[in-house]
RNA sequence: GGGGAGAUUCCCGAGCGGUCAAAGGGGGCAGACUGUAAAUCUGUUGGCUCAGCCUUCGAAGGUUCGAAUCCUUCUCUCCCCA
């Protein structure tokens, strides 16, 4: 079980801890994804160093490979990994949008067909919180039905409905004391994600969570759900904006109340050479970084940026090795996590707001500021 | 010394008279990535005053309406035998 406690407010922003058996996690957070049981490049000890309170698991995937019940056997996800702080394990609802192609869904389920060999199996809302329970996590999420934006009015209506009747059965299969978050669906409608809402607190749960955002919609329509909805998500619980996103819309998120943020943006980014830094992305594959000697941010204190150069991080990504996505992994993680920190830090000094527009104008890619400079 | 094979756009390598600025890799360059089927994917890669033109397939000549492709000579590589 885990309890929620609000320590400060700035409009809407939050400042806040939630306590679990395996330690507190202080918000507003970022949850690094480690869909397979581990946040891809990194092992649990520098997560631990950057600062990281709890990372995500996957249901899906940990069923596959190497299955729930290893897992449990070997006793539980965190003894299998070495990760002894909170996990959150996503229920494979968003699997059932990304891999569409390979499942069919009914009131029952879904259908699934593995990716890695095209047996198939089932996924309902009772299997999927059994292999949560088997991985052990901390926090469950119920399975939902995450669909595509742009979706008809018809097509959202019928998804939060049976995401909705989903996340009753999820929580009468819950045998432990894991705690269980529901979520919110609707896409861009309002009154749909009201409905949706409603529906989730009456069932009741741990926390809530936005789903469906960052689906194919633009900025505009998801920062419009993440305005107008957040704040209506019950104030006692965590609230969670699933699977976003770049810096500057975890900044929108917390703005609008949301506590708790996850996204492969920062690893899988990472890997494919593309950094967040203080001053706006790097891609440090660019010809342009071939000489030079400067840290990748000559404001972060995190290991990369510490001792490795701008034009060695470039090499070693050129030359496809390992090490480029060990380092530039952990930058990214760190610049992710160390937003949040200084974002709960504004919130509670009471200046988030200019926090957040200062932030958002030192982002500005130097190629637009080059743009600005000469207009 | 004798016999054989070959030199193609940054690299490797296809092409073997027109539909060739030249397949395919590699490398380079640029872009994408939002609850991870991702160390992935996409575009581009001779020049220009760009629906056209110019320069390119070892070098120089030649045959032909037309040559990377055929002929001659030269230069250079590699293999085998002495």
């Amino acid at each position: 079980m885990i309890t929620f406690a609000l320590q400060g407010h700035d409009g809407k922003a939050r400042a806040g801890k939630i306590e679990t058996p395996r330690g507190a996690i202080h918000t507003p957070i970022f949850m690094p994804v480690g869909t397979l049981g581990t946040v891809k490049a990194m092992t649990p000890e520098e997560l631990k160093d950057i600062g990281a309170e709890i990372i995500l698991g996957n249901t899906y995937h940990l069923h596959l490979r190497p299955s729930d019940s290893l897992v449990a056997k070997l006793g539980g996800l965190h003894r299998f990994m070495n990760w002894d702080r909170p996990i959150l394990t996503d229920s494979g609802g968003f699997q059932v949008f990304s891999l569409a192609k390979l499942h069919k869904r009914s009131e029952e389920g879904v259908r699934f067909q593995s990716h890695l060999d095209g047996s198939s199996f089932w996924l309902t809302p009772e299997i999927s919180i059994g292999i949560q329970e088997n991985l052990g996590s901390d926090i469950m999420m119920v399975f939902d039905e995450c669909p595509e934006l742009p979706a008809s009015r018809e097509k959202l209506q019928e998804s939060l409905e049976l995401t909705t009747r989903w996340a009753r059965r999820c929580k009468e299969a819950r045998k432990t004391d894991q705690a269980l978050f529901g979520i919110v669906q609707g896409g861009g409608e309002l009154d749909l994600r009201r409905q949706s809402l409603e529906q989730m607190t009456e069932i009741g749960f741990d926390g809530y969570a936005l789903g469906g955002l960052s689906v194919g919609e633009s900025k505009e329509e998801m920062y419009y759900v993440l305005d107008h909805v957040a704040h209506e998500m019950p104030a006692a619980t965590p609230r969670y904006l699933m699977g976003v996103g770049e810096p500057e819309d975890l900044l929108a998120g917390v703005e609008a109340g949301i506590d708790m943020f996850d996204c492969v943006m920062p690893t899988r980014n990472a890997r494919n050479g593309n950094l967040f830094t203080s001053e706006g992305k790097v891609t440090i594959k660019q010809a342009k970084y071939r000489e030079d000697e400067r840290p990748l941010d000559p404001n972060c204190n995190c290991n990369t940026c510490q001792h490795y150069s701008r034009a060695y991080l470039r090499h070693l990504y050129q030359c496809n090795e390992i090490l480029a996505m060990r380092l530039n992994t952990l930058h990214n993680l760190h610049f992710y996590l160390q937003l949040m920190r200084d974002s709960r830090d504004a919130i509670l000094a009471g200046s988030f707001s200019a926090f957040r527009q200062n932030r958002l104008q030192q982002w500005r890619s130097p190629q637009q500021q080059d743009d600005q400079d000469e207009a």
